[in-house]
DNA sequence: GTAGGGTTAG
């Protein structure tokens, strides 16, 4: 019965309950079996007040030396956001097998604790113990949260050498790694090849077609998804609204929003983020600023910010102003918001007001997050943040970066000065954009790769104009394929273009 | 009647 009701569709508090209802009794004894189900329960629901109960329990009962207790304890403080307690469970547990290795495994993955991941998964083997398909999953997925293309790669030649069976988990998780890291076109060929898809496997597919900007493909698997009658849910309207806002398709944008009704499926945070991400990005800030207004939901820092990105991009400075306002009331300490604010106000040539923003993240203890960007070589990663001169190659990539600079000037170039926020003079603005880490990290590529070897990059804020606009220079003049995945999206840069069409 | 896995807005 624990098990059965923490089996259901929206997962309550009813096997916890029952669990209690079963300790007043008396008897019988909870055993193994429903210590480790009802243990489960809980971390489906993230319950850990009620998880270390039943912990304490177990320890009282002697049930810690089952082994299906362990793992789902393991688990319970995995999923409860606890890992370094799932860690010191695991350590202790004197025997591990393949579940136990999956459940920690899987724990750091989730989180994007990915070297943790990786190196637990090489300690696994070494321990003798081969990992299977369920394992894989986690460690796939892993790589896709690092965008380290190589490494996928090599993990699913691992699964493809040890003949780990390919299911529907395990091709989902490839059909979102390698469209995590850059590579659609390997995501389609594994999509294409699936014997069957279900709403997650579909759902993966426009996922990964929109973050790359392919709004028309998007929307034909989608249609191809209705045709094969699956089902839609919440995450595949994400997929599919931002397939449109990355696109600019805004009326089919609001189409695909009314129709979720039909589909009967519920718009969540997530939707109207999607949404005001559309219209703003289209221009139409007032309709968003209307749309946030009037959510039946109160809009989250998410949906704020985006809404002030907009303003930002369109120079709208009243509007923004309070924009801003309504975002710091909601989260006063994140430093984006700030920048954000201080860069809407240097759009506007305002620098007296860039000085007063600045001064309040200072009072206030906030740090921008500096820019990082990072390219794998040769199977190991790169990672430079903005102006970074501590990389021991970092003469040469001074010398690449003058280099590009020059040809980049050549072709008439003129480096957007606004995108630097400060209030410095021109040239060191000009020599400021230079410094931004994907441009070291795009010369590192240049410096130490050939073509046609394509240049990726992964970055954790978004890319600047101006660097937009040089790296589709470098890719003419250089004669070489860049792609960079920013914060929310993927920019393919090949002969003087992108694939973002500037539309981003 | 047991434990581990895939898709989510900026």
């Amino acid at each position: 019965m624990i098990r059965g009701c923490s089996q259901i569709q929206n997962p309550s508090k009813e096997p916890i309950f029952l669990f209690k209802k079963l300790i007043k009794r008396g008897y019988p004894n909870p055993n193994s079996f429903t210590l480790a189900f009802v243990l489960k329960a809980c971390a489906i629901i993230s319950a850990s007040q009620e998880g270390r109960q039943i912990h304490s329990h177990v320890l009282r009962t002697g049930f810690n030396s089952s082994p299906f207790v362990q793992t789902a304890m393991v688990n319970l403080y995995a999923k409860c956001e606890e890992i370094g307690l799932a860690r010191k469970m695991f350590d202790e547990i004197p025997e591990r097998n393949l579940v136990t290795w999956s459940t920690i495994i899987s724990g750091y993955a989730r989180i994007g604790l990915v070297n943790e991941a990786l190196s637990l998964f090489r300690e696994m083997q070494m321990a003798g113990i081969s990992p299977d398909e369920v394992t894989m999953v986690s460690v796939i997925t892993a790589c896709a949260s690092t965008g380290a293309l190589d490494l996928g790669k090599w993990v699913h030649k691992f699964v493809d050498k040890y003949v780990i069976k390919v299911d529907l988990e395990l091709s989902t998780a490839l059909v979102n790694m390698y469209a995590k890291c850059g590579c659609i076109e390997r995501a389609k060929k594994v999509f294409d090849e699936m014997p069957q898809r279900d709403t997650k496997a579909w759902s993966s597919m426009i996922v990964g077609l929109a973050i790359h900007g392919l709004a028309e493909e998007a929307l034909e698997v989608f249609s191809r998804m209705l045709e094969a009658n699956v089902k839609p849910n919440q995450v595949t309207f994400v997929g599919v609204l931002s397939a449109c806002a990355h696109s600019g398709l805004v009326s089919e944008g609001w189409r695909f929003w009314s129709s979720m009704l039909e589909f009967g499926i519920e718009p969540v945070m997530e939707h109207y983020g999607c949404m005001v991400d559309l219209l703003c990005r289209a221009g139409f800030i007032e309709v968003a600023y209307k749309f946030v207004e009037t959510m039946p939901i109160s809009p989250n820092p998410i949906v704020w910010r985006t809404l002030l990105m907009g303003c930002k991009e369109k120079g709208i400075l009243e509007k923004g102003e309070f924009v801003a306002e309504r975002l710091l009331e909601l989260e006063p300490l994140n430093p984006e918001n700030y920048v954000l604010l201080s860069n809407l106000y240097a759009a506007n040539f305002q620098w007296e007001k860039v000085s007063y923003v600045r001064k309040k993240m200072k009072e206030n203890g906030i740090q921008a997050i500096p820019g990082c960007s990072s390219i794998e070589v040769d199977g190991f990663v790169h990672e430079f943040v903005v102006a970074d001169r501590s990389h021991q190659e970092s003469y040469e990539i001074r010398e690449v970066l003058r280099d590009v600079t020059d040809r980049v000037r050549r072709v008439g170039h003129d480096p957007w000065t606004s995108a630097v926020l400060h209030d410095v003079e021109d040239e060191e603005k000009k020599s400021a954009l230079c410094e931004h880490s994907e441009r070291l990290a795009i010369a590192y590529g240049l410096l130490k790769t050939k073509a046609p070897t394509v240049i990726r990059i992964v970055k954790n804020l978004r890319v600047c104009g101006d660097c937009h606009e040089v790296t589709k220079i470098i890719s003419k003049v250089y004669e070489r394929e860049i792609i960079v995945r920013d914060r929310v999206r993927f920019h393919r840069f090949f002969n003087g273009t992108c694939s973002c069409k500037d539309y981003w």
